[in-house]
DNA sequence: GAGTTTGAAACT
DNA sequence: CAGTTTCAAACTC
């Protein structure tokens, strides 16, 4: 974990022996990340990467502390989706009140320090290995929590922020706060600079001179010459950045349009508004890999300095994790040919990512597929190539559509989160995290959430009636494994092929993190190094032994 | 393909 | 927050 002025810049090395997940795409390298908070002091970064040996990652809106405050961080345990294998939380609390900001503004590391094998485990490398000259280590113990998922009211932001820098209490009074939230929600004149280095990651810099953005303002920035519009939306849980297409006709009385001009430099930079030396949110954009599908630009950290009132690291979490459940989108819509991530890499995704063959389509008839009914909506699509009637979940009608996603995450912050969680540790798969409702099916029907996901129902659910538990004689003979079940005769037939081909992508992910929930187990217990060696084999085990099983079982079958 | 069933989402 | 309605997918015929 190194620092860098108010930026934590994180480091990750890949644990490369653990890496036993195969590449998608080896070649590429990139690094999603996305944050939200946690709790008044508590926020998470999610990091997803792909591949590469390392990474840096900064989270702006913290502040360095000498000797580091308090630090913590874990790995998601192995889910059953794919975005669970992928992500790697770090949670971290903000350094103590007397820190000093140093920076004007935050940045991330550079496109080449920033990657990660992809779907690897990852751990955090001794801050004291870090040997860039420009930042400061921080040392911090980690622990393997798992992720609690709340998000914060921009009171609780107001308060956080004071927290962290309590000279900003008394220019930005909670009451101050809010109403500047309301008036700047009617300002314009907000300055947005997004620049971004030749070959880094693109940072987006807020800054405007007498207004802070409103908690539900939008701010629309022309990204000129690359052809995208970001909307931008402040505070409120729902915050997002997402792409309009080029000369987006759209306008609505909180959305306020910019235009851009470039400056010089290999920087390029947008700046709107007057100029400013204040500071507001920034929004970086990490690079962002190939097969990761990504990626809507609606996994953007907004945070900024106490002074400004905003240190909020919201996830507008929708999009971030469904995305993952299409990993056959062509790279070409999630990443730009060399590799490198760019802006309009990552802004020309919501127009045109949804192009995609895979998504199923969807039929609406009602709902104009701006409610959560909608699975295309609901994962974050756009509706391409579906048999919706009225349809309003596509470009041509944006406006209504972010109204739509703001209102879903008003009503519930976790609405776009991904309703497949991480399982217990060692537990392959995940568990559905509202749990199911069912009544009349016994959940052994595709009504079931639980059933359909293809995990057994859990503590979490409410259902009656229910058979997908483990032992359910009636689970055994019909569930995921049944022959009637495609997904039984997509096994079949790859293992007609190869016994061994049942240790799919999916089985190795799920594989690997069992082991990375044991040895960070081990880790969390302070288990010595040949204990936690043997931890990790145990459980290697038992995961070979259940691959074993199911590859003699579909073989005597 | 039309009609029914189901349970999540939305609404009151 | 519980009960009801709406909705679209899953299912049946």
């Amino acid at each position: 974990m190194l620092l860098s002025g108010r930026s934590l810049v994180f480091r990750m090395s890949c644990l490369k022996e653990q890496n036993q997940r195969s590449l998608d795409n080896g070649s590429e390298t990139s690094a999603v990340y996305s944050s939200e908070n946690y709790g008044r002091h508590l926020r998470t970064l999610d990091v997803n990467i792909d591949s590469g040996d390392h990474t840096d990652f900064s989270v702006p809106g913290v502040m360095p502390h000498g000797s580091g405050g308090e630090w913590s961080g874990y790995s998601r345990e192995a889910g059953s989706s794919r975005m669970d294998h992928h992500c790697t939380n770090y949670r971290f609390y903000p350094p103590p009140h007397d820190a000093e900001p140093s920076l004007p503004q935050y940045q991330f590391a550079t496109h080449g320090d920033y990657v990660l094998p992809q779907s690897s485990p990852f751990h955090l490398m001794n801050p004291s290995l870090a040997n860039n000259s420009n930042l400061s280590s921080l040392g911090g113990q980690w622990s393997s929590e798992g992720p609690v998922h709340s998000n914060m009211l921009s009171g609780e932001i107001y308060d956080a922020v004071a927290s962290i820098c309590p000279d900003s209490k008394d220019d930005h009074g909670p009451e101050s706060y809010r109403k500047q939230e309301t008036m700047a929600e009617l300002m314009p004149q907000n300055q947005m600079d997004i620049s971004q280095s030749a070959n880094g990651p693109l940072t987006v810099y807020l800054q405007h001179l007498d207004h802070q953005l409103g908690e539900n303002a939008t701010v629309v920035c022309n990204m000129s010459g690359r052809g995208q519009m970001v909307v931008m939306n402040h505070c409120s849980p729902g915050q997002m950045l997402h792409s309009l297409p080029p000369g987006h006709p759209d306008s609505s009385p909180e959305t306020h349009y910019y235009t851009t001009s470039s400056k010089e430099n290999s920087e390029q930079s947008y700046s709107m508004g007057k100029a400013s030396q204040s500071y507001l949110p920034s929004i970086s954009l990490p690079p962002i890999g190939p097969n990761h599908g990504l990626l809507s630009p609606n996994h953007l950290v907004f945070s900024g300095p106490p002074s400004s009132g905003y240190s909020y690291n919201h996830i507008p979490a929708p999009y971030f994790s469904q995305y993952h459940q299409y990993p056959e989108y062509p790279d070409s819509l999630c990443m730009v040919p060399d590799g490198q991530s760019t802006a309009s890499s990552v802004l020309r995704l919501s127009g045109s990512l949804w192009d995609s063959k895979s998504k199923k389509p969807c039929n609406c008839t009602k709902s104009q597929c701006l409610k959560l009914y909608c699975d295309c909506f609901a994962n974050g699509d756009v509706c391409s190539n579906c048999n919706c009637i009225n349809c309003c979940n596509n470009n041509e009608h944006e406006s209504e559509r972010y109204k739509a996603i703001k209102i879903c995450l008003d009503r519930n912050p976790e609405a776009f989160r991904p309703k497949i969680g991480n399982g217990k540790l060692g537990e392959i798969k995940g568990r559905h995290n509202k749990g199911c409702n069912c009544k009349r099916s016994g959940c052994l029907k595709n009504y079931c959430e639980c059933y359909e996901a293809k995990i057994m129902c859990s503590s979490t659910c409410k259902c009656v009636g229910c058979r997908n538990y483990e032992d359910s004689p009636e689970r055994k003979t019909m569930v995921w494994d049944s022959p009637d079940t495609t997904f039984y005769k997509k096994a079949k037939c790859d293992k007609d092929k190869c016994p061994l081909s049942c240790i799919t992508l999916d089985v190795v992910e799920a594989t690997c993190g069992c082991l990375l929930a044991q040895a960070e187990e081990a880790e969390k217990e302070g288990y010595t190094l040949c204990q936690a060696e043997k931890m990790i084999l145990e459980e290697f085990g038992q995961c070979l032994t259940q691959i074993v099983r199911s590859i003699f079982k579909s073989t005597s079958s």
